[in-house]
DNA sequence: TTGATACATCAAAATATTTTGATGTATAAT
DNA sequence: ATTATACATCAAAATATTTTGATGTATCAA
């Protein structure tokens, strides 16, 4: 299908994007940019529940947006760099298909 | 929220988000990045029903993904590069922040 | 070892999205 | 004028996602 984007990627990019197809899990992807959070801070930041909260946060896990650190009681999340790149990756390949447009149906 | 993009580009990002999380949709995107598109040939390439691919094309084209063109009975579809540009600098801006991490809960 | 904290998981309910098939509108060809 | 084509729109059904509240697990502190 892509070009240059494997299948394998594309599957991948596919999970990534849903990451950013709920509000919620762009307010805690917006609370990541700052660096580690765990889920006590985003609750206190956001007011969610923590079982919202963790359900959420394993979307983002299963697509590989971010990683986990465990410490004590506590698990650290923060966004992965690899998996935002990806993201950059594709969406550039489209616009660098896009400037050579041609027209359809002729 | 963000510290870059405003609450009202925002609101953009997040709609435009949510154009990619469907994989019926990536493929409809995936079939504008050679150029412009109509609905026939969405239909001759993918075999999804017509009114399915009017369902998704609306989405885009209320996200502000893509644009449209009409010459008599078609309507040629293609990628907004200035959107594509916008969730660009969205991502960038999430890197940079998180090249800056710093420990939570201290 | 008891209790509290941090988070995960679960099943049911609530809600949202997607698909389908029918119908509608505009354009164009005969 | 009539018919065909290209696409949009609609309401109902099918399906998927999200939320809720309860319960489970691991860690830590007293």
């Amino acid at each position: 299908m892509f070009k240059e984007i494997s299948k394998v990627k594309k599957e991948n990019i596919s999970k990534l994007m849903v990451s950013f197809s709920d509000p919620f899990r762009l307010e805690i992807i917006d609370l990541m940019m700052d660096g580690e959070v765990c889920v006590c801070d985003i609750m206190k930041l956001t007011k969610l529940s923590q079982s919202r909260i963790s359900y959420h946060i394993k979307i983002l896990k299963e697509a590989g947006l971010i990683s986990d650190r465990q410490e004590g009681r506590w698990v650290y999340y923060s966004l992965n760099k690899e998996s935002l790149f990806l993201i950059k990756e594709y969406i550039t390949s489209l616009t660098d298909y896009s400037s050579n447009r041609k027209r359809c149906c002729e």
